[in-house]
DNA sequence: GAACGTATACTCGGATAATTCATGTCCGAGTTGACAGGG
DNA sequence: CCCTGTCAACTCGGACATGAATTATCCGAGTATACGTTC
C-alpha cells in the first residue's frame, strides 16, 4: 500500500500548470526544472497524464503541456488514476472457493463480505480524492505563489526574486 | 496502489479463527489448508498479525494462532495495518521547497496542501476500514457456514459435509 | 520589400537497463505432549 | 497402580532465493520556428 512517487510531481505540476496562461503549454524541461526533478523520468509521468485525458501535449518549438479542461473539471484523482490506475487496490480471488472449506460457486452469489468492506474503502478514498479540484487547490495558495510559478513559466531563465513577506 | 495479496489472506484467515473456540489455537497448516494458500509464505504474514497484536501465538503440539481480543475489538483496519505497515500510503518529499521556484523551509509553516488532501483521502479509507470488526464480517456470513468453519479448525483431518440450503 | 524553400533546433513518444520491494521457500530454536521405565 | 525422566513430534520464528513492478535513462520521430535566398 504505497503511492507512487510520480503522484506528487503530477500532482504539483498540474498544479502549476493552472497558473500556465492559455495556449502557452510548459515543457517537460521547464517543469522538471520548477521543482529539480529529473526530466526523462518526469516525462513518463506526463505521457501518463496525457494518456488519461488530463494534459494536453504540443511537439516542436513553444510546444509542451497544458491542461486538457479548466481547473475546475480537472479532480485530484483524475491525476491520481492517471498515475497509478483506475484499477482498485484490492482484488478478490475468491479464496473463500477454494480449500478444504471452499464454498461452492454456485452458492457465492454477491461479492463476499471481506471483498466488500475494501471495496467500500476504495470507495471512500476514491470519493475523498474526487471531491478536490485543481482549482480547490490553487486557490489555498497565497497570491504570491501565483505570480512567481507565473513568472517562472512565461521565462524560466531569469532567476525569481524571494518571495515577499 | 496495490494492497499486498497477504492482505487478504490474513482477513480470511482472522474472520476464521473468530469461529474458533477460545482456548483451541489453529496451526498454519490449518489455516493454509482451510483456504488452500502456500503454508510457508503464509506464516511470514501471520507473524506479521502476531506482531502487531492481533493474534497470539503458541508453540508446541496443540499450539497455533488465536485472536489477541474479541472479534468486536478487532477492526480491518488492525488487521489490513499489520500486513501493509501504518504508515500514510502518501509520503510529501516536500519539493515545493527544492528547484527554480522553490519556496525557503521557513515560510513553510504547515503541509503543503497536496500533501493535505492526499492525507485526507488516507484518513477517509481508514476510517472506512477501522469501521467493521471481525465480529461485523462474522455477522454477515450464514450460521451454515460458522458450523462448517468451526468443524473444520476442530478436526481438519475429517472432510466436510457439503453445505446445506 | 515580400514570398518561398530549406535547415535547424526544440518538442514529445516509445524502447531499454537498474534497483527496490513483494513473493516464495527453507531450515533451526523452542515447547508441549506422550511414552517407557522404575518404584 | 502411580510417578518420573526421556524422547519425539509438532509448533513458530528468522534467514535465504526468486520474480515482478517501480524507478531511471536514452535515443528516435515529428513539428513549428527562423533564416537565407529568390522574385
Amino acid at each position: 500500500m504505497k503511492l507512487s512517487q510520480g503522484v506528487e510531481w503530477a500532482l504539483h505540476c498540474a498544479l502549476a500548470l493552472v497558473n500556465a496562461e492559455a495556449g502557452a503549454p510548459a515543457s517537460r524541461r521547464t517543469l522538471a526544472g520548477f521543482y529539480d526533478l529529473p526530466e526523462a523520468y518526469l516525462a513518463k509521468h506526463l505521457k501518463s497524464l496525457v494518456q488519461a485525458g488530463v494534459l494536453i501535449a504540443t511537439s516542436g518549438p513553444r510546444g509542451g503541456f497544458r491542461l486538457a479542461r479548466r481547473p475546475e473539471q480537472i479532480t485530484v484523482l483524475d491525476v491520481v488514476e492517471a498515475i497509478e490506475g483506475a484499477t482498485p487496490s484490492f482484488v478478490c480471488t475468491e479464496i473463500r472457493q477454494r480449500g478444504a472449506c471452499a464454498i461452492p460457486a454456485e452458492r457465492c452469489t454477491g461479492p463476499c463480505t471481506v471483498a466488500q468492506v475494501m471495496y467500500d474503502a476504495d470507495r471512500a478514498w476514491r470519493s475523498s480524492l474526487g471531491s478536490v479540484t485543481l482549482a480547490d487547490l490553487a486557490g489555498r495558495l497565497p497570491a504570491w505563489s501565483h505570480a512567481r510559478t507565473k513568472a517562472y513559466l512565461a521565462d524560466p531563465a531569469t532567476p525569481l526574486p524571494p518571495p515577499p513577506l
